[in-house]
DNA sequence: CGTGGACGTGACAACGGTGTCATCCGCTGG
DNA sequence: CCAGCGGATGACACCGTTGTCACGTCCACG
């Protein structure tokens, strides 16, 4: 900058105030300066600026895995808002780690992003109190906040696992396996609830051997599968509380040659679900939307919104596709 | 970090060595300051400590689109590459729009990026030369460099779409419709010569309506395979250059009824691929060691490596599913 | 014709750290 | 006994910008 500014013939400090395009500078020296950057290659070292603006134009994305369709839909539904912005966006996996989650924070924290989005692996997040107090903006998607107030994005989970398990039931299912994710996820949780409360609407009693939790990936789901059918009193339809689970799930019975037998429910939708044969009914979440929201809430706080903390609630939606809608087994 | 030093009863430069972990501070100080520093909530200033020690610990991907699963998968070995030398990823999506490459090369460089990752939408890059000779390090991946000298990681497209065609012609087709992708794309470019190449080995005539370029969603493609089989000498086969497109001709050919009847291979192995009636047949590019060499490619120059530029081809493998064993209709 | 305000520009001190070097101390070896 | 050396600590300048304020010029207005 200062070898610009001296190509230039003018100072330190006008130089700045072209690159940053401010007013009120004559439209010669912005000639002036502007040739001289180019002639130089001058790059505007964005680190030093933010130093003395105090605002470094980044925001964190802390997910849950953006290999992952879900993490990965929302992750660019927020790089989309933020480059109206003209910011940036630094993303990491925590893959339901807790300590990595702590030690990404605190790097994001040091590196003074403007903000973040963040879907935890911890249950508690009073850790975070101390920076909340001074002053970092922080939007939970997918979970809730426990032990701190702030901004959040959630999914009606219990009601779109009541739905599914509804639907289900409405087909005249009564023994219905659920497949559920690791039991310290809030949305597991929540899940489990919304399936357990269906059935006691429909006067069922819970049996705990169609209950299986710790699932994550799909092999996990394909393996519980076909524990529960080998079992004297197999299901008669499955409901899989996760993407991944349910494409085990759908794996399993393919295997079995059971996919036109057995009724399968998913929750969270993903591409190509309508494509297996039969078409995979599922709970649909709409990331976009749930990105956007999370994403606009974050830089309402950053235009300096102090209203008290905001939860949004979005209503997931069944779509049909056949897989649900398989009777059981005369 | 000044109140951290009066708290410990130490200097500043303390204060900094015992954050930095540096050797050679007393036990006893360093347990002073680190006591300081949780008394006082103090966030080591990332962004201050680079701009006088000239690196920052972040690394750029800029990809062609995050939620789509093969850069979402780059993306993720990156991430994981990068976590160990505790750098973080700043990510974001081109769409393949030229404007957009240069504008956030740009803001990367500007931020000072160790190293970027680049899957370029253009298909010029002598414009990063100057920022080549001032010490900015790239990769480039899945697309070659053009105008410029950079280490890439690329997959064998000529290869891999030579092998998928001789796969359809070894069944008997001779009519293979080719979806392919943006003409400008390299990527497209080298798999449609592997698609003319297998064909003139066997002997073939290229037929020009056969081969549908520009195809880049799912919507696309299955939209253009409809359009094909309105045709009065419909194809036999179908050769897709890539996931979303294969995934919209198996949409079509499903519609149609013709699953079974019409062969399809795809290029790029996506998840559930096996799950579809019948299982796709693709060409699979291994993401995950596609991401890690790049990555490792970009560290070997981060950590001060002086080599000649190097070129790494990775070989893709087909995938046999079902859907490219079809033979021709009698 | 004097004065006040808008405009264009620059000097200077931050921003929050770290590299460099000097200093002091205790210990070793000739 | 003392030169010499390595370990622990601090002073200070500097990293590359921008906020603040001061200054000079020009013009409009009473």
């Amino acid at each position: 900058m200062r070898d610009v500014a001296a190509l230039a013939g003018v100072s330190l400090k006008t130089v700045s105030r072209v690159v940053n395009r401010e007013p009120n500078v004559s439209a010669e020296i912005v000639a002036r300066v502007t040739r001289a950057v180019e002639r130089l290659n001058y790059r505007h070292n964005v680190g030093a600026s933010n130093l003395r603006s105090r605002r470094t134009g980044v925001i964190g994305a802390l997910l849950q895995d953006v290999s992952n369709s879900f993490s990965a839909g929302l992750l660019r539904a927020l790089e989309d808002v933020a480059r109206q912005r003209r910011h940036v966006v630094l993303t990491a996996s925590l893959d339901e780690e807790v300590e990595r989650e702590r030690q990404l924070v605190g790097d994001l924290v040091g590196r003074r992003v403007d903000g973040l989005i963040l879907m935890p692996a911890t249950r508690d997040h009073s850790y975070l109190a101390p920076d909340l107090r001074a002053g970092l903006r922080v939007v939970f998607v997918d979970r809730q906040p426990h032990g701190i107030v702030t901004d959040s994005v959630l999914v009606d989970n219990v009601t779109g696992a009541f739905e599914a398990t509804r639907h289900l039931l409405t087909q005249g299912h009564r023994r219905i396996l659920h497949l559920g994710d690791l039991a310290t996820i809030d949305t597991a949780q929540q899940r489990q609830l919304g399936y357990e409360s269906a059935l006691r609407t429909a006067g069922i009693r819970l049996d705990p051997d169609l209950v299986v939790t710790g699932q994550r990936t799909s092999a996990m789901g394909e393996e519980a599968l076909l524990r529960a059918f080998g079992s004297p009193s197999p299901p008669t339809a499955v409901f899989a509380s996760r993407n991944t689970v349910a494409i085990g799930a759908a794996r399993a019975l393919r295997r079995l040659g059971l996919s036109h037998e057995i009724a399968l429910v998913g929750f969270d939708d993903f591409p190509l679900a309508d494509l297996l044969e039969p078409g995979l009914t599922v709970v649909r979440q709409d990331v976009g939307l749930i990105g956007r929201m999370a994403a606009d809430l974050l830089y309402a706080r950053i235009d300096g919104g102090t209203s008290p903390a905001e939860r949004h609630l979005v209503a997931p939606t069944l779509v049909v596709r056949g897989s649900g809608e398989i009777p059981p087994r005369a």
